[in-house]
DNA sequence: TATTCAATTCATAATATGTTTAAAAAGAAG
DNA sequence: CTTCTTTTTAAACATATTATGAATTGAATA
């Protein structure tokens, strides 16, 4: 799994390290900001998944930080109220924010407002993939929503990534992609392993949905680039 | 799908602002209005399909605004309240107002409650009669009414959650749904738990409602994806 | 306030899946 | 036809995900 990465913009280091430190514990890549200005700088050099981001900060306020984000990202950010009157500006100026917290707060709820705050990217992310459709290809149909690949009507059990890579090759019918852009496509932009992988999982591919895997009607290979998906 | 508009009646600016950025971010048609008249007006004119109404406004209050709107129309209203005490009034007045939330709010609830009443609305519209209705699989009913469920003809005692996991995932069968899905629709969206809650929930609903909860016949795992209801 | 039951969290076991490796086969080029 | 390169294949190995049992928390009830 990838570590998801956050940016913790506060500046009494006191509570700023037992935030890292609990964050880092929970499995999360986290680094810090002293103020507004830097706060931004390494919003934009790190690019985090999430933002924890306090109200009172030297040089620029909170508000002012998180209404520059929200200019040009739409990152997470969860603001940190010092004070319940505070509530009411996060709602009068600054509702670009996702969520608050009023301290002081706890770690436990801390930890598990930024889990459930990851998990809505996580759903976003998903319902940005897979809409709903069907792929018909005659007798191979590949269902998005049950995740099930027909052949006659017989379904067909394919891994994960077996049916990750088989949508990827067949959404973009006869496109040829080499190696190195599957891994980044289908496996994830940070994959770091072994080129051969895509063989393998090609070769899995083929067993479970063609007719004789040495001489494939679907998933082809195009010797010195790669493979491609097309309709036989 | 065709995109879903929504009117926004709210005098600040700032707040509608950003209210505006972020539905508009989550796919939908926005127009906004900023006193109850403008309101009235834009609400006949561009027939949205969701309202958010805000209580404090100039010339027309949104208690009136709201009641004029529901003398023709039974668009989804949603009241803003800027006090906890005039939740009160929002109930106890028979407006008519569909949801309310109380700001401050973070946009991921305002999403989610936006999202949750338009859901409802394609419900309904799709099959009117939704309530008394009985999910009959044969073996295996499921009693909305009575949130009962049967099997072989014999009651079988589930919890609340357990019983509306099983509802949702039957509801739509053989449609698979991950587990950041089945949190934010089944537990509600204001959930910070740990999203392991789910394997359990399963674990314990195919217990009671299985022959033998090793091999599933209704509620199956996609792994790496999550789980899904089917017909055995 | 004690008691009960549902709901959640946590730790670990079981299992499915994914990756690597290396050898065999196939294809291209001289 | 031989050599070199690329792809396929099989099997061992490593990792990730899910299932499970038990402990803990929390809410409702008496």
């Amino acid at each position: 799994m990838n570590q998801k990465k956050i940016l913790v913009i506060e500046d009494e280091k006191t509570i700023s390290d037992i935030v890292k430190f609990n964050l880092t514990k929970e499995g999360y890549i986290v680094d810090t900001a002293f103020d507004g200005e830097e706060g931004l700088q390494k919003t934009y050099s790190m690019n985090p998944d999430l933002i924890l981001l306090d109200i009172m900060l030297p040089k620029l306020d909170g508000f002012q930080v998180c209404k520059k984000i929200r200019e040009s990202l739409n990152t997470p950010v969860i603001m940190l109220t010092a004070k319940e009157e505070e509530v009411d500006k996060v709602l009068g100026l600054e509702l670009g924010a996702d969520d608050y917290i009023t301290k002081p707060f706890g770690m436990r709820e801390l930890i598990a407002r930024v889990k459930a705050n990851m998990r809505r990217i996580d759903l976003s992310n998903q319902h940005e993939s897979t809409n709903g459709k069907i792929l018909d290809f005659g007798i191979l149909t590949i269902d998005l929503n049950r995740y099930e690949v027909k052949k006659h009507d017989t379904v067909i059990e394919l891994t994960l990534r077996e049916f990750e890579l088989l949508k990827y090759l067949a959404e973009q019918e006869s496109q040829v992609f080499s190696r190195e852009q599957l891994l980044e496509e289908v496996w994830g932009y940070e994959y770091y392993g072994d080129i051969r992988t895509v063989d393998v999982t090609v070769r899995r591919l083929r067993e479970k949905i063609e007719d004789n895997s040495s001489e494939p009607q679907y998933i082809m290979t195009k010797r010195g680039i790669g493979y491609y998906f097309r309709r036989p």
